[in-house]
RNA sequence: GGCUCCUUGGUCAAGCGGUCAAGACAUCGCCCUUUCACGGCGGUAACACGGGUUCGAUUCCCGUAGGAGUCACCA
């Protein structure tokens, strides 16, 4: 059994989508699954289309996923170079070759004569005129300067199959395939030739993309008969999509993986979500770490019908990251979040770990749930009103004034104190602990719901500023 | 429009001729509890439709409908 060697080829268009990045995902599994490699080639055949810093995108990307590619424009490797615009001169030669055989040939038609060719549902066929020109004729204007590009000869009658991994057996009529661009007029070879030749030359024998190919590849695989060439297995990918009828892309404003992770998201929740968008394991498995992914994957569960991004899922699944996080990890990741905010050098960043780690499902949301710390607005007094703990503004109007006068008698001010401080302003009064504690926390924090209940809020606000609070609340409440 | 592909709860997704049609997210309820969250327990909720084939179809075949992809000198 030959090695397995399968390849991601991106085009360095500004940033790396999902469905994009799950593909990348999904060849290095496979390839290390199967015990073979993963080449990363950057395709960048269309100049117009580059964007400046996007090849270091996708690399940094790659390499904090944990997608390491065994060879690829930074790593290099034996089939070099990785980037097909430093390949530009190897593509014209193997076109001519095909013009030799009679599965290729020049055409010299304008724009303005391809125009013509439209239909009604502004498609269009070419009609292969400039098949039938001689090879005199061919020669006097290639000599003569005039533009040219090279051209697909498809067979007009017969049908094409080929077998797909995951879709089975696909079948398109050749009279269907249109005589396709391989050299486009600026000399370069348009995506579709490069990437036959290229995937041939770095004896690539494993296919896997997404699905927009699926149809398109019965001309690659003429392109294979052409040459002589074995052909590779194939292995096409449904579509991530944003909701039933629109792909999920950047272009209508969707999540890349960098904004994911600028919202808070932890990389390892990202790909562990991606791998489970299309695909799913034997076990039902749905949490599972990048190893377990490794041993899991396999092309008979990925899945044929498109998948709905679900950021709400995602956001559970990070949640699930983050609670299993130490502490002290979580601290360090939380801190630029922290550090941008009012709450910089004010708390202890331990402590509100402590409070928030197990009540946030992306680091996005830290702050917002701690707002109240370093905001405190007025608020209805109808919160005090809970059935459950029998209390209600009146009551809070006897209970607070209680609390402030143990709060300002305790010595030690950290949260098991004050909790029993609470305990004990209940006691000593006759009342009932959700009596004290409830009004205590609205008080304090002027909020329905907060992380963490009313000792554990006064012990981060300090003595002073719980005081004050307990002050203006009883005042509001006058 | 032609061609190719897809169609199980709101979402992800098992199933591959005989199941009371898994599981997860979400949602709802209960319990736990100093609110919230976590956690535990439980509920609601699906085979797009119509024909076949078969003793028997979610599973196979054919239509219909809906959706996606593709039809570039873009990748």
């Amino acid at each position: 059994m030959k090695e397995l060697r399968t390849r991601f080829a991106p085009s360095p268009t500004g940033y790396l989508h999902i469905g994009g990045l799950r593909t990348a995902l999904y060849s290095y599994l496979y390839a290390k699954k199967m015990g073979g490699k993963l080449i990363l080639r950057i395709e960048d055949t269309d100049q117009g289309r580059y964007v400046e810093g996007a090849v270091d995108i996708i690399y940094r990307t790659l390499r904090e996923t944990g997608i390491m590619y065994d060879e690829g424009p930074d790593v290099g490797g034996d089939y070099g170079p990785y980037i097909q615009s430093e390949r530009k001169n190897e593509y014209l030669k193997y076109a001519k070759q095909l013009v030799e055989s009679g599965h290729a040939y020049y055409c010299f038609c304008t724009e303005e004569r391809l125009q013509t060719l439209l239909d009604e549902n502004g498609t269009r066929k070419y009609d292969k005129h400039c098949l039938s020109l001689s090879k005199e004729e061919v020669q006097r204007r290639l000599d003569a300067g005039e533009k040219y590009v090279i051209r697909q000869n498809m067979p007009t009658e017969g049908s094409t199959t080929y077998h797909d991994e995951v879709y089975g057996d696909i079948t398109v009529e050749n009279s269907e395939l249109e005589d396709q661009v391989l050299i486009k007029s600026d000399g370069m070879p348009t995506y579709n030739f490069a990437n036959v030749i290229d995937d041939h030359l770095m004896a690539i024998n494993c296919v896997m993309r997404g699905i927009e190919y699926l149809s398109s590849t019965p001309k690659y695989n003429l392109l294979y008969d052409a040459f002589g060439w074995e052909k590779p297995m194939y292995v096409h990918m449904p579509p991530i999509m944003k909701d039933a009828q629109h792909k999920l892309s950047k272009r209508n404003g969707d999540a890349s993986y960098e904004d994911l992770v600028k919202k808070g998201f932890l990389k390892d929740a990202i790909v562990n979500y991606i791998a489970l968008l299309g695909w799913s394991p034997k076990d039902d498995s749905e949490k599972m770490s990048f190893e377990e992914l490794k041993e899991k994957f396999s092309i008979e569960g990925i899945n044929k019908s498109p998948s709905i991004f679900d950021p709400v899922k995602l956001a559970w699944l990070n949640s699930l990251y983050i609670k299993e996080m130490p502490e002290q990890d979580f601290v360090e990741y939380a801190r630029p979040w922290l550090d941008n905010s009012p709450l910089k050098g004010r708390f202890d960043y331990n402590k509100l770990a402590k409070l928030i780690q197990s009540r946030v499902e992306t680091f996005g949301e830290i702050v917002p749930k701690l707002s109240f710390l370093y905001q405190y607005e007025k608020f209805d007094n109808a919160l005090y009103f809970n059935k459950k703990q029998k209390t209600d503004a009146e009551f809070a109007k006897q209970v607070l004034p209680k609390v402030a006068e143990k709060f300002a008698a305790v010595q030690q001010w950290d949260n098991e104190t004050l909790y029993n401080a609470l305990l004990e302003t209940a006691q000593e009064n006759g009342w009932k602990n959700g009596q004290v504690l409830w009004p205590a926390r609205i008080a304090l924090s002027g909020l329905e719901a907060t992380p963490g209940g009313a000792s554990e809020i006064a012990s981060l606000l300090g003595k002073e500023e719980t005081l004050r609070r307990l002050a203006v609340a009883t005042e509001n409440l006058q």
